[in-house]
Order: structure tokens, then C-alpha cells, then sequence
DNA sequence: ATATAAATACCGTACGGTCGGTATTTGTCA
DNA sequence: TGACAAATACCGACCGTACGGTATTTATAT
């Protein structure tokens, strides 16, 4: 594996593996912890072409983040979630979609751009915005369905579909800072129950009514 | 001010200028990023005194944390949200105390234990669970009036005080991080104003029955 | 006198980053 | 098609510095 015998064999093999070992590197120690030598050693590739890759390791944190939404955003994509008929039972769906893939270690289901978001959002302007792009572009991808649930049932409150969908995410990652001071990954899941109960408030759905 | 002519000028002790400096200097910039030199230079303080105070960066972490745990616990306790004598209405003015002291930079106002609990949850336990207590042991302040609302009013579901109190937490510390991802302090406020319909809802308040 | 607090010079190393060079791929034109 | 130059990908030794931490000395309080 020394040398890739194709010049771009997927996408860049060097970079997609140091992008690999950033994201679960960065999770369990954060960014600044993290040494570029460790993704070098942990993506077998050497410091050459590293900075080949990208010219600093802040660069690296700009990559690894916009990597970070591009597989997240085709991972989500792809869940079942989108599944039902009903918007409102697809936002539900959604809701205990994040509760179901909380599972594993903690920084196997934890978020990287919120921790790096969190770290260095002072920093490095540039991290912090594809970050930020990060969570704001999921929490979009939830507006049409909660806006057609309220259309459908003709609800009407002081609240937008965007804010509502900023919201689960506060509420995703929040839930991951307690699961981590606690570490409990419980302490996640137990608040996407609170979600949950939530939304269904805001939508009238209560026991005789639900489906 | 090269030599303290008194063993405690005034100023506070080197080890209190030591921890006030951990308290600013790692919220802007994590812990990993803030070097001993950084503390020991914004606290006036040589490296001599650091680790005479604290036997290493890691113990200062966990010192910072207990610190930042009896300095949040004394100001929540004389805020003024206490005042009500209904205890759901101490707790939605909780709510709306927590949403009125988010202002100014991002790092006046965002919490050191969620940020360090976040960037060190695997690589220093002691630091972790120092963060956890500051969490939690905050958290808990909140059961009793929640517990006592429910009960005034009869409320029974599927939650418990324990539980909402933790929620609360969630999604304070969620919202901070989509403030700093956003670079924006509405949004921390946004999630609060969620919260607050949220325990409205769970209480049976509406425009109605409100006080 | 003794213990505690703090100053200062110093240490080894691990850090981000550089640089000169080599291998591999690709575009181009007979 | 083959030759060949340019561009790209990669290698690994090296550099200056800033890091956490130590040792020794000096001042202060009781």
C-alpha cells in the first residue's frame, strides 16, 4: 500500500486516508491535540505528502470538516428515515434515527465538527465556518418536511421550520457534550426522548390521536 | 511586581490569578491549545509558581474545573430567578435567566466544562469527570422546584425531574456550540426559547390557564 | 528554624513546517 | 504507437521553536 499504482484510484488516496484518520483522531483527542506525525502514522502516509496535501494543518481541519458534510449528508441521505408517507412521521423517524446510530463508543457517534466547531471557533474563522456549514447544511436538509407537517395539519404557533430544525441539532449536540462530561452515552439518547415528546407537543399528537 | 511584597497582595493569589486566566484564556482557545506560558503570563505569575500550585497542566484542568463548579454554584444561587413562589415559575424564570445572560462575546458567556469536557472526555478522565460534576452537580439544583411543579400540579408522564433537569443542560450546551459553529449568540438563545415552550407544554400552560 | 511560595535558568522533546529530490501519471506530437 | 516533457504525488531528512516540566535558589510567614 506504499504506492498507489493509479494516479486517482478513487479520489486521492494519501489525502482521503489522512482525511479518514482526521475525522476519527480529532473526535477522541480534538484538533489541537492532535498532531499532524499522528494522522501521518494512523493514514501510513509521510509528512511529504501531507503537506503536499494540504499546505497546514489548519487547511487539513477546513478539508476534514467539508469531508465530514459530504459523507455525513450521503450517509443521512440514504437512511430510512425518508421512508414514510407522512412529513411529520419522517420528522419523528428522524428523531429516532439519531437515537438509534448513538451506539459504541463515544467517538464513534459523536459529531466532529461540533467538537472542532467547539475548540477553535476563536481560532480558526476558516474551521469554524465549514463547520459551521457542516451542521447548518444537516439541520436544512429537516426544514421542507417539519414545514410541510405544519402546513399539512394546519398548525400554527410562534415558531419557524428553521429554528425547529437548528433546534434538534442544539439538542444532538448538546446531548453529546453531557454524554461525554457523564460518559454515558445514555445521557444522548435521553434527550432526544425529550425531542421527541417535543415535537409531537407542537404537533397535537398525543395518545388518542397518534396513529 | 516581580516579587509579591505580601504572601497575599490583594490581587488574589498567584493560584486564583492562575485559575481566572485558565477560566478566559481556555474558553477562547481550548485547553490543549492554551499553553502553561499563556496562563502564567496572563496571571502575572512565573512557571515557577504554576507548578508549584499545580503539580501539572492536567492537574490546573481539573483545579479550573472545580473552580469554575464553586464560581457558577455561588452566582446561580444568588440569581434572582429563585424569587417566585411557584416553583414552575422559578423554573421557566431559570429559563429565561439562562437566555438573559447570554451576551457579549461568545467567550464571556459559553461554559469552560462543556468546552474542556468535550476536548478531553477520552485523554484525561480526572479532568472529565471534574467538568461532569460542574454539570450534573448544576443540573441537580434544578430537580427540586421541577419535582415540586409537578406535583402542585398533578403532572404525570413519562419523564422525570432528574431527567428535564439534564434536558435543560443539553440544551444549553448544544446551543452554545451552534453559537460558536454560527459565530452568532441568537442561537443559543433560539433553543432556549424552545425549551421554554417545551416545559409550558409539559406543565399544561397555555395562553388560558397562563398567570 | 522550618515550611511554604515564588523566581529563574534550564532541559529534552515533540511540534508544525520546509526542502531537495524521486517516482508516477498525463498530455502532446510525430 | 512511442518518445518525452510537464505536471502531479510522494518521500524523508532536517529546522527552529515552543512546549511541559525540573532544579536550584531566594523570599516570606509563623
Amino acid at each position: 500500500m506504499s504506492r498507489p499504482t493509479k494516479h486517482s484510484p478513487e479520489r486521492g488516496s494519501a489525502r482521503t486516508r489522512l482525511l479518514e484518520a482526521a475525522r476519527d483522531i480529532v473526535r477522541t483527542k480534538g484538533f489541537a491535540a492532535t498532531a499532524v506525525d499522528d494522522l501521518c502514522r494512523s493514514a501510513d502516509v509521510t509528512k511529504g505528502a501531507f503537506f503536499h496535501q494540504f499546505g497546514s494543518k489548519e487547511a487539513l481541519g477546513v478539508a476534514a470538516a467539508e469531508f465530514w458534510a459530504e459523507t455525513t449528508s450521503v450517509f443521512f441521505a440514504d437512511a430510512p428515515y425518508h421512508a414514510p408517507a407522512d412529513p411529520l412521521e419522517r420528522v419523528l423517524a428522524y428523531v429516532a434515527f439519531r437515537k438509534a446510530i448513538i451506539a459504541g463508543d463515544l467517538a464513534e457517534f459523536t459529531c466532529l465538527v461540533g467538537t472542532m466547531a467547539q475548540e477553535i471557533y476563536a481560532s480558526s474563522p476558516d474551521i469554524r465556518d465549514a463547520c459551521g456549514r457542516s451542521i447548518f447544511g444537516h439541520a436544512a436538509t429537516l426544514e421542507a418536511d417539519i414545514e410541510a407537517a405544519r402546513r399539512d395539519r394546519g398548525i400554527i404557533g410562534d415558531w419557524t421550520a428553521e429554528s425547529l430544525a437548528r433546534h434538534t441539532q442544539t439538542i444532538i449536540q448538546g446531548g453529546f457534550v453531557l454524554a461525554k462530561a457523564g460518559n454515558d452515552p445514555e445521557l444522548a439518547r435521553e434527550s432526544l426522548d425529550h425531542l421527541d415528546r417535543y415535537i409531537r407537543h407542537l404537533f397535537h399528537i398525543t395518545e388518542e390521536n397518534a396513529a
